[in-house]
DNA sequence: AATTCAATTGCCCCAAGGGGCAACACAAGC
DNA sequence: GCTTGTGTTGCCCCTTGGGGCAATTGAATT
């Protein structure tokens, strides 16, 4: 019995676990139906789908729904609605540095697909919506979510580890990273050799880089 | 005398320079005026424009004009033309990791300029074409061209480099920057310490590496 | 077979990096 | 004033990298 109830649990967990990590749709439209129709696809296709029927809504909640969604995400969005447009809500998304959006259209012309692409939309979909097309586009844009999420992660990683440097201690990794002999870094700073070392060794082992080239790598990842 | 002279070659001379550096348009029309047009603009503007009445003419120049042009290049197609449609030419193009393109069209609809923006154009512009706007797409295109042409020259260069070293001296140069000592190298490779050294250091100097540093990054860059 | 040339290796020396230990200076707090 | 803690420095030792010199080996050439 015990038995049984691991299984119910282990099972709901993985099916979530898997909608997390395959990534979460946000989907908006101020058209009940197609919102529906594209929610029951996504879903059944094992995306985490969430639906709004308008830009503004979906504003108020990313202010609210401050749990961040563990896994890659993006926007599917119509361009035509009532309160908010589509570009505009492109324009605020873009400022938050925020997924990678899909917006779509039905019968537009080619203007606005192109500001869409010109504002850094990831795809622009013609209604009516092909379902592969639709996938597609969907899988490219979590794609490159998930980069930049990685992306994203390391650099807060790593700034988080420069801050932990103290002055001096930076300066001398900067140089070190630069390829600088530490007899050089030690006319540079006006420092003793062995302060050099001193702070070099520190500014290693609160980066966590294990040699020289680590800590170029780190330099040239963490902007110095 | 000799000075009149001089100066004039040198402000002509000066002038081809300027217009290598700006960059040169490619511009393909089956509209005769409309490709004058553009041509008169984009001189006006400083570019080095050349004008192709049909993508086949352009590729046919492209396969007999080796002197290759010194300085960042684009191409403006326009998409409806009758022997090879602009985005055909586009996948041409791109098969031959060549400049950025940007298509024109007039009174097209929204599936075209996806289809072009999916295809990896750059922009796409609508005609009428304004001025401004068409502008600021070249100087965009040609930025990009640039720094793909860097991108491109500094690996080329690196890639020759690298063709100049031997087996040996390619392992332990991928290893060394990868931060190994020269013991573990040794051990790694089986080979003496001291010819981990000899190899580490043709190496070094055949990449033009002054610190280990420097092989770290021309391994990143040049793809080890 | 003799020679030549490149690759590999050992031996040795020097410079640079890594790091322990102790002294010194200086500011903050008792 | 004294203490404490932090930052800096000098001294010394060991390891590692850099490199000159010569011997060895193995292959290619004459």
């Amino acid at each position: 019995m015990t038995e049984s109830v691991r299984r119910a649990v282990t099972a709901d967990e993985r099916k979530f676990a898997q909608r997390c990590a395959r990534g979460r749709v946000v989907v908006i439209d101020d058209d009940a139906e197609i919102l529906s129709a594209l929610a029951t696809l996504l879903d059944f296709e094992g995306y985490a789908c969430e639906t709004y029927p308008s830009a503004p809504a979906y504003l108020q909640a990313l202010s609210d729904d401050r749990p961040c969604f563990p896994g890659p995400c993006c926007v599917l969005c119509d361009v035509k609605m009532p309160e908010l447009d589509g570009l505009e809500l492109q324009q605020r998304l873009a400022a938050l540095e925020h997924a990678p959006l899909l917006l779509m259209s039905g019968a537009s012309g080619a203007l606005e697909a192109v500001s869409a692409f010109r504002a850094g939309a990831l795809d622009f979909l013609i209604k009516p919506i092909d379902a592969d097309v639709l996938l597609q586009a969907v899988v490219k844009a979590l794609a490159v979510s998930l980069e930049r999420q990685r992306a994203r992660g390391r650099r807060h990683d790593l700034v988080a580890r420069m801050a932990a440097l103290t002055g001096k201690e930076r300066a001398v990794a900067r140089l070190a990273a630069r390829g600088r002999l530490n007899r050089e870094i030690a006319v540079e700073l006006d420092i003793a050799l062995r302060t050099v070392k001193l702070h070099r060794q520190r500014a290693m082992e609160k980066l966590g880089a294990n040699s020289v080239v680590d800590l170029a790598r780190i330099a040239d990842e963490g902007g110095l």
